[in-house]
DNA sequence: ACGCTCCGTTCAGAAAAGGAACCTAAACCC
DNA sequence: GGGTTTAGGTTCCTTTTCTGAACGGAGCGT
């Protein structure tokens, strides 16, 4: 299976992994939760290479879950927002922060 | 950010990605979920590897998602069966579920 | 003995990610 | 008006990861 036959697939889990089920490109979409919109807010936020940061979020403008938008014209700059479809996907993070709260605690090692 | 380096981090849904923010690692769960725990099941169900499937599944049983176990002792077979912290697992996969079948339908592009 | 099933491992080539420097365009600073 | 800073990218080269396909081992049927 190709990453782009996900998006045909018959499971809406495969369909929704099409889409964020990258390394960085949820983890985007949190940060959009929690306030940030700007390239280098995400930047700074995850440590991303700003190559791979731009292809992120050029994906998610594509797929609909963020809007690119304008908001200086003078100097032109740009920042990325949550659209319904993108504010949607709240219940599916809450599913992921629960699980990651409860099995995943913050500690190296067992011992 | 390194990919290892989020198994420790602030964020619950970043740490939780440490574990199933992969291409496959979360559709291997979602097959568990549907009743599959071979390898050769995951194999053909996802088209995936067998050099990244055998790597995947080692992870989740090192994170402690799926248990390996002997399911035959005289040709000697593994196979992967959910664990607690894996079933648990459930709400965060029905939020990424309904996430795609409402915004994710089955269509290769819009007309 | 030969092939089949099942669970992997190994290897070469292709694709993706990482890291750092560079670019544009305007603003700000003196 | 020249140098620096800010913001949002792009380009280049190296390193890592993934893919595809073949191979291996251990039992089982015939």
């Amino acid at each position: 299976m190709k990453w782009d036959d996900l998006s045909t697939d018959w499971c809406p889990v495969a369909r929704a992994m099409s889409v964020i089920g990258d390394r960085w490109t949820l983890l985007i979409v949190r940060d959009c939760f929690l306030g940030k919109s700007r390239f280098e807010q995400f930047q700074k936020s995850l440590s991303v290479t700003r190559h791979i940061l731009a292809d992120r979020l050029k994906r998610l403008v594509e797929a609909g879950v963020l809007e690119r938008n304008a908001y200086s014209s003078r100097p032109l700059r740009y920042d990325y927002v949550l659209t319904d479809k993108g504010r949607d996907f709240a219940p599916a993070l809450v599913g992921l922060k629960d699980w990651g709260k409860k099995h995943m605690p913050v500690r190296k090692a067992a011992g």
